[in-house]
RNA sequence: GGGCCGUUAGCUCAGUUGGUCAGAGCACUUGACUUUUAAUCAAGGGGUCCCGGGUUCGAGCCCCGGACGGCCUACCA
């Protein structure tokens, strides 16, 4: 007998449910059914309550309150939470008998007869009903929930089941997607799917999965992001493309990291960093409107208001802001100790670019709460982004911070194959993305000047649904195995 | 990866100084109850105290090691 048969079988609530569903078995009962005609969900059937019309409905039995010769319960589909009361001397002696060998958990369908009790609740009073799936295990407390962490990851059906709120979040996060595709759609973009195992990991900095293609007997990557097969397409002549889709960085694991993610990335042919600056304001307002009929989120220090138009400041600005005006004629020395001061971990061989933007992401990132254009940032961070035309040092980019957070970078994008050769080979350390040479040899048949950006869906997703972490915006995040 | 904290019944949680400490509520079983809704009332069953060592007359509690998780921290967004 193997571990899981030994637990199993010592479960006294399995026993119990196994008993009931063969009791049920003997009265004619079949444990799994078939599919079942329903007037409507339950959401749908409580909005078209009309006293004493008869409706079919089917879901869970979450709550059962025994009463004798009449019995009350409560039933779950996802859209709504019912109860449903049922009487001895309507169902009949067999149907009653059968109906309380039932379960919290079970999945029944019935039909009945819509009333209000005198305690002024909707109810259906049912006058016939079927099994259609018996639940063999216990489910969690029905005033707390499942409140175990790790348990809530690992098993996000229970979750779902005894936590409404969690479903809650998911329905806004499709509803957020679907928003956001209908936006780009309505401005006449289209929607593309471009590989998610190349044979490069180009378009980002990060750590990429590894496999391997058995019949081409290759090495393959996970995409880290979609950005050079996009461009590719705008050699091809679409002019206005996104992928909504996951990408994968082969990074840790924390509270605003999930190896696999969703981005979103737009490019629009002879747009431009001021072009997505304004599509990317309009999406984000349309989905809050539209999905949360709101433009402020949170509320005391974290209260974000959305209302557009957004504020822009340069990344100089802000490192003088926070420096003092004359930080960038500090020398390296002085910078270094500076920032020390401010209690950041400096490595020693730091450039004082690399002290500047440690300065941004530790120190300035996270006062940026409402909606902020972070423009003109230097050279050396995106080798894929087209310099600014009164100074070469910095690029026709911005960062939107939210929250604290960032929630899209957008470029205007580089199209001069010469450069992008050029400043590709330039990077150095870790950060350095690949030089991918048919990429570049397709900037060179000509790229339309563009302007693109990425969107990080989980992030937005919690910046609007208020969620801490992005496990809770992912429906089976990532997790250690159980060994 | 580093630091701190946690893991007790199906679920949510108590458990004092190492000595009736194997506990409560929900859930489950049995009985009563035909408008309850955290239904109520009565009785009952249910434990690898995360795992493995150690100290001790005695360990849920102390020590060591491990697994898993949470928070902080470091890297990617």
């Amino acid at each position: 007998m193997d571990e899981q048969n030994e637990i199993e079988d010592s479960d006294q609530y399995r026993e119990q449910r196994l008993t009931n569903m063969r009791q049920l078995e003997e009265l004619g009962y079949s444990p799994y059914g078939r599919a079942y005609d329903r007037s409507g969900r339950l959401s749908e059937i409580r909005a078209a309550f009309e006293e004493e019309k008869v409706v079919r409905a089917a879901g869970r039995l979450v709550t059962i309150r025994k009463m004798g010769k009449s019995i009350f319960a409560d039933l779950s589909d996802g859209s709504d939470r019912f109860q449903i009361y049922v009487q001895k001397n309507k169902l009949g002696e067999e149907a009653f008998t059968a109906f309380k060998l039932l379960d919290i958990g079970d999945i029944v369908g019935i039909e009945g007869g819509l009333f209000t009790t005198r305690m002024g609740e909707s109810t259906i009073g049912i006058t016939d009903w079927t099994l259609l799936s018996k639940s063999l295990l216990p489910l969690p407390e029905k005033w707390h929930g499942l409140k175990d962490v790790d348990a809530r990851y690992r098993q996000r059906y229970i979750d779902l089941i005894s936590n409404p709120e969690v479903r809650e979040v998911f329905n806004k996060r499709t509803q957020t997607v679907q928003s956001i595709r209908d936006f780009l759609n309505s401005r006449g973009f289209q929607e593309v799917e471009t590989p998610m195992m190349q044979p490069q990991a180009g378009g980002a900095a990060a750590r990429p999965f590894i496999t391997h293609y058995e019949a081409l007997d290759t090495r393959m990557y996970l995409r880290i992001a979609p950005e050079l097969y996009l461009k590719r397409l705008l050699v091809g002549g679409f002019d206005k493309v996104y992928e909504l889709n996951r990408n994968f960085r082969n990074e840790g694991l924390d509270r605003t990291h999930n190896p696999e993610f969703t981005m979103l990335e737009v490019y629009e042919a002879y747009g431009d960093r001021r072009s997505m600056q304004e599509l990317i304001q309009a999406m984000i307002t349309h989905v809050a409107e539209t999905v949360f009929g709101s433009l402020v989120f949170g509320d005391g220090d974290a209260r974000i208001d959305l209302t557009p138009p957004w504020r822009e400041v340069t990344y100089r600005d802000l490192i003088v802001e926070t420096m003092g005006a004359d930080w960038y004629e500090l020398g390296l020395d002085a910078a270094r100790a500076k920032a020390q001061e401010r209690d950041l971990n400096i490595e020693p061989d730091w450039s004082h670019g690399e002290i500047t933007h440690e300065v941004y992401e530790k120190i300035i990132e996270r006062t940026l709460v409402q909606p902020t254009f972070v423009t003109r940032l230097p050279v050396e961070l995106i080798p894929l982004a087209r310099r600014c035309e009164d100074d070469e040092t910095v690029l026709d980019v911005f960062e939107l911070e939210i929250g604290g957070k960032e929630i899209a970078p957008a470029y205007t994008e580089l199209n001069d194959p010469l450069e992008q050769r050029a400043r590709l080979a330039e990077q150095k350390g870790d950060d350095a993305q690949v030089e991918d040479d048919d990429f570049l040899t397709a900037l060179e048949y000509g790229m339309p000047p563009a302007g693109g950006m990425g969107v990080g869906i989980d992030r937005l997703v919690m910046l609007l649904t208020g969620s801490e972490a992005i496990r809770d915006v992912i429906l089976f995040p990532q997790l250690k195995p159980r060994s």
